[in-house]
DNA sequence: CCAGGGTTGATACGATCGTATCAATGATTG
DNA sequence: CAATCATTGATACGATCGTATCAACCCTGG
């Protein structure tokens, strides 16, 4: 069989995602969900059996999904060495840029929305990744630091944390149509030109 | 009658709001509305007659709600001459510390998460405090360059800009419990340091 | 007094939801 | 070859949704 033992699964998950970005997360049903993925909503739940495993699913698609583009993006920098060239891969794919971005940061925040107040979406792994990144980017810093690319005064962690915030705010204010993505691209290279430039 | 002739429309819209912070906003019904108000689901259908109306006039009344404890803060401030104060007091209005603020972010997100696929609430002026806010920024910071207060080589809509980024990056680390309200201020007071002391 | 319109309550309708049930199919293996 | 088991399809059930309908109420003005 083609795609491996799971390749259901993924088309399923695939059409629940594509799902939320286009109608929004609250349109996916069990029903929805197997239309879009053009199966028959048996097959939804015979892979699922309940809708709540598969928003949890759906959720860890996600982080699937994302990871990809971001080790993608990491594996096609130009210098994989320089800090700061990585810093600005890692802030540039958290930007909504392209549709596909879009739909991940919109699906994402609409879980993120749902687990504050769903107990069973808040026990997911929800902060794992960018708890992760928070660590990766202080790590990026103090590398930098030590190497004197970076002023001695800067908090590295501070600084990773205050870079994700920026990221993280500055993709909101692209999801909601307040700015282009170019324009918030701008605002994170000034930022990051700042940092660097001391 | 106490309170004015639209005091059950309040009394309906803060059952909402709250009902919202407490099980999430998709639970919401006009059911759901109505008991949390105290009201007969009658009195919700009468006085807001369809669903979608109900949630517009739900999110204008969180903005008013917002606009109202912004206000607040603003005419507590020590000194509303200063322009790091008037900052400071704006954007830490803007974290969600304390149970209120928390509710306030958490609905209003999950308004911009469906605002995101629903053309009736993306019709809604869904950034206009956004913008306002960060035409009202960036004025303090002009104000504070030309008082020597800030360097001259920053640029005062960017770092507007950045300001809000940082302000809703921070609250939303908080509202999804990644980290304490009392960290984020001091990311954001870490921030402003920096930008004031050159 | 009482008539009439703004308010409130009880209830019903069709649609859609998550979930369960019962077969039919298809491939694999002894 | 046949039997078994995973997979798929069709359909039904109770609950809840948004909305609509039909009275009853209350309060005020003539």
């Amino acid at each position: 069989m083609p795609g491996g033992p799971d390749a259901r699964r993924t088309q399923i998950l695939d059409g629940l995602i594509r799902l939320a970005g286009r109608q929004g997360l609250h349109t996916a049903s069990m029903r929805t969900v197997a239309a879009e993925a053009g199966v028959s909503l048996r097959l939804v739940q015979y892979y699922f059996e309940t809708k709540e495993k598969l928003l949890v699913a759906g959720l860890e698609h996600l982080a699937t999904l994302m990871t990809g583009r971001l080790t993608a993006r990491l594996a096609s920098a130009d210098d994989r060495e320089d800090p700061r060239t990585v810093i600005e891969a890692v802030l540039t794919e958290a930007l909504p840029t392209d549709y596909e971005s879009r739909v991940f940061h919109l699906v994402y925040t609409a879980y993120a929305v749902l687990a504050a107040t769903d107990p069973v979406l808040a026990a997911q792994p929800f902060l794992r990744a960018p708890d992760e990144m928070e660590r990766f980017l202080t790590g990026l810093l103090q590398t930098a630091r030590s190497a004197g690319r970076l002023p001695a005064s800067l908090d590295p962690a501070a600084e990773a944390a205050l870079l994700l915030a920026v990221s993280a705010g500055l993709g909101t204010s692209v999801l909601l149509g307040q700015r282009a993505s170019e324009e918030a691209m701008r605002l994170l290279h000034y930022h990051l030109d700042k940092l660097f430039s001391g």
